[in-house]
DNA sequence: CCTTCTTGGTAGAGCGCTCCAACTGTAGAC
DNA sequence: GTCTACAGTTGGAGCGCTCTACCAAGAAGG
C-alpha cells in the first residue's frame, strides 16, 4: 500500500504550454468542439495524455454555471425496488448527456433533508426524489430553486412534479384475477401509512364493491412488513368464515401470510390464493412463486428523468403521470375450490408443477439485467 | 406546478453587502470561524438568511483545494449487501466531517470505469470501491491520483487497501456446525468466478480434509444464482448417495437447493441440511429460515472509510483487513439423520416448530435497521 | 510613552475552468 | 486588387469562493 500519489493535478494551462496553445484551445478540446484543426487536436490530446490530464469538474461547473449532472435522492438502498426506478433514471439521463450524483436517505428525514441541501449547494440542475418521505412543504421550497421530480409519491398543490403507479389500478387487477378464477371472499391485509397502501385499499375496496362484493371484503391491518402479513393471516383464521383469496399490500406481507396459511396447515393456492404487490425479487424465486402486481419501475425511472430534463431546458413543464401496473401470474393463485373449508392436509405447493408462469411486458430494466 | 425558480443564486458578496462587511468576514462565519465578534455573526447569518443564501459548494472546494467527500462506487444497488456497507461507511464518514458522493456500477465495468473517472474530475478526497469487478490495474491507476479502498475484494500487489471478509473461515464455521450435527457427507455448490467463491470453496475443502472427510468432499459448480443452486442440487441428486448436507456459496444458490430437494419429496432439514452464506434479509424470512454465514456488511463500511479516511489526513497506511464472518442458526439445519436414504416423504419444513433461532452478534447495523 | 500582543477585520490574489469579443489568415466573390 | 466570409485561435474577464498576508485598535508590559 505505498504511497506514491501525485502532489498536484496538472490542469488545462499545462496541457496549453507544453501543447504550443493558449488555455482556451485546449478547452475547446476538451469539450470537443468542432472549430478545432485536427493538426491542434492531435497536439492538445498528446499533451492531455502524456501529462494524465484530467479536466476539474468544480472548475468546469463553476466557470459554465451548470452542472448537466441531476441529483437523485433514495429512500433505502436496502429496498430493491429504488434499484430498478435508479436503472431507468439511469439510462434516461444519460441518453440526454447528463451525469447522477445518488443520495441515501436511509428511511431517515433529517438525512433525507441533508442531502437535498447538498444537492443545492452543489447546484446540481435538477433533483429527483424516490420514496421521499419528507413534508410536501420542504420539497416545494427545494423547488424554488431547481427543479424537482417525485417518484412513487404524487405530491399535489406543489411545483413538484411527480410519476407514481396507479395503485388503485393494480389493487383492481389483483381482485379481477382472484374473481375470474372463482374467488368471491377475497380478503385484504393492507399497508397501513406506507406509501401507496391507501389507493391499493381503496382500489381494493371499490373494485369489490364494482363486483357486488362489498358484503365480502374484509380488510385488515399491515404495515408492508413480512410480519404484518403473518399477523393478519393470523387474524383472518380467527374469523369464522375463512377467505379462499388473500390480496396483500406488497410482496413481504404475502411471503408472511403464506407462512401463516401453511402453518395451519393449508395449502397455498389449492385451499387459499394469495396476490401480493411490487413484484420485487422476491415473488419471483421458485420457492415462493408469488403472483403479484407489478411497477413498470424502470419507465418510472426513466419518466421521470425525461421530464425532469424537460423541465430543466425549458422543452416542457412538470406534470403528475401515473403508469399502469400489471398482473403477474405465478403460482399462489389457482381456481377456487368447490368444497369450502377443505380439511386440513398438508401438500406442498412448490412441488406442484404448473404451466410457466405468463410474465407480460417485461420491464427493460430486466431484460438487460437478467 | 408552475415556473417561478430563482434566476441566480445570491453569493457570498452579495451577503456581505446587505451585512456591510467584507467578503472574506462573511465566508468566516460560513466556516463557523472562532475569529468573529457575536455582533458581525449575528448580522452575517441574518443578510444571509434573509436572502436564502447557500455556499457554493463547487466554488469553496475549488478554492479549499479539497471537498471533503468521498465518492463510493457500488457494484450493484440490485444487491442488499451493498446497502448494509454503505450505511457502514456513511457512518463512518459523517463522524469524520465527510460527505458520501454515491455512483452505481449496475454490474457493468464500462459504467463503473466512467464512474471512477467522474470522481477522479470531482477530485473526491478518496473513493470506496464496493464488489467492483475491474480490473486490478485499473483500480491500481486510480489509485496514484487519490487513496482508494475496496471492499469485498482484496487486491494484493495495489496501492488499493481493503477490507473483506475471510470467507475461507466461514466456510469453515459452516462446514464444522454440520459435522457437530452429525453431517459426515456434506456437499458444497460453489460459486464459480464471483468474488469470495474460491476462498468459500477452498475453505470448505480444507475443512473436510482437516475433519477427515476428504473422501466425502463433493463440490458442484454454480454461480450464486438460486438456478445455479437448483441445477447443482439436482446434480447431486444424480449420484449413486446423496449428501446429508449442503453447504452452498451464497443464500441465493441455498434456496434453489432447497427447492429441488422439496421437489424431490425430501425434506429440509429432516432429510437433507442447507446451510447458505451472506445471510441476506432472503435468509431470514420466516418462510425460508436459512441457516447461514454472516458477514459483518456494516462493520466492513465503517472499517473501510475510516482506513481511508485516516490515509487521506496522512494519519495511517493503507492496509489488508480482514473480517471474522458468524455462523447464523435457523431452521434449515438439524442432526444428521440416523438412517440414510430415507423413505420419500412429504412434510412442510416450515410447519416444523423449533427453538428461536439463535443469532450470536448481531451487527450494528441489523440492530439498527430492524 | 513606546513597544508588543491580541482580537477582529479586510484586501486581493488565486483555484481551474468557460465564454465572449476580437484577431489572424486564407479562400472565394466581384 | 479589394472586400467579405469564415474557420481557427487567442487574451482576458469572470464564476464564487478560500487563504495569506496585512492592518487597525485596544490591552498589557516595560
Amino acid at each position: 500500500m505505498s504511497n506514491a500519489r501525485r502532489s498536484s493535478a496538472p490542469t488545462l494551462e499545462d496541457v496549453a504550454q507544453i501543447a504550443g496553445v493558449s488555455r482556451a484551445l485546449v478547452s475547446l478540446v476538451m469539450r470537443d468542439s468542432p472549430r478545432v484543426s485536427s493538426e491542434s487536436r492531435r497536439r492538445v490530446t498528446d499533451a492531455a495524455t502524456k501529462l494524465g490530464y484530467r479536466p476539474n469538474l468544480m472548475a468546469r461547473n463553476l466557470a459554465a454555471r451548470k452542472t448537466m449532472t441531476i441529483g437523485v435522492l433514495l429512500n433505502d438502498l436496502h429496498n430493491p425496488w429504488f434499484a430498478e426506478v435508479t436503472d431507468g433514471i439511469h439510462d434516461a439521463a444519460e441518453g440526454h448527456g447528463y451525469q447522477l450524483i445518488l443520495a441515501s436517505g436511509r428511511r431517515t428525514p433529517r438525512l433525507e433533508s441533508r442531502a437535498l441541501d447538498t444537492f443545492l449547494a452543489s447546484r446540481v440542475d435538477g433533483i429527483i426524489v424516490a420514496g421521499c418521505r419528507l413534508p410536501a412543504a420542504r420539497l416545494d421550497a427545494v423547488a424554488t430553486e431547481v427543479a424537482v421530480v417525485s417518484v412513487g409519491r404524487a405530491l399535489p398543490k406543489t411545483s413538484v412534479g411527480s410519476v407514481t403507479t396507479d395503485d388503485a389500478f393494480g389493487a383492481r387487477l389483483a381482485v379481477e384475477h382472484l374473481y375470474e378464477l372463482g374467488h368471491r371472499r377475497i380478503a385484504h391485509i393492507d399497508g397501513g401509512k406506507g406509501a401507496g397502501a391507501s389507493p391499493r385499499r381503496s382500489g381494493y375496496l371499490r373494485t369489490m364493491r364494482t363486483l357486488g362484493l362489498s358484503d365480502k371484503a374484509q380488510v385488515v391491518a399491515g404495515d408492508f412488513t413480512e410480519e404484518a402479513g403473518a399477523r393478519g393471516a393470523e387474524r383472518l383464521f380467527r374469523g369464522q368464515v375463512l377467505p379462499t383469496a388473500i390480496f396483500t399490500a406488497n410482496d413481504l406481507s404475502a411471503v408472511g401470510a403464506i407462512d401463516v396459511v401453511e402453518r395451519r396447515g393449508l395449502d397455498v393456492p389449492d385451499d387459499i390464493s394469495v396476490v401480493g404487490f411490487d413484484n420485487t425479487s422476491l415473488a419471483a424465486l421458485n420457492h415462493i412463486g408469488l403472483t403479484t402486481i407489478d411497477q413498470p419501475r424502470y419507465e418510472m425511472g426513466a419518466a421521470a428523468a425525461t421530464m425532469l430534463i424537460d423541465a430543466i431546458n425549458d422543452r416542457g413543464a412538470l406534470s403528475d403521470v401515473s403508469m399502469a401496473p400489471s398482473l403477474i401470474v405465478r403460482r399462489t393463485t389457482a381456481r377456487a375450490a368447490k368444497a369450502q373449508q377443505p380439511a386440513t392436509r398438508s401438500r406442498q405447493r412448490s412441488s406442484v408443477i404448473r404451466a410457466a408462469p405468463t410474465a407480460p411486458a417485461r420491464s427493460p430494466s430486466e431484460a438487460k439485467t437478467s
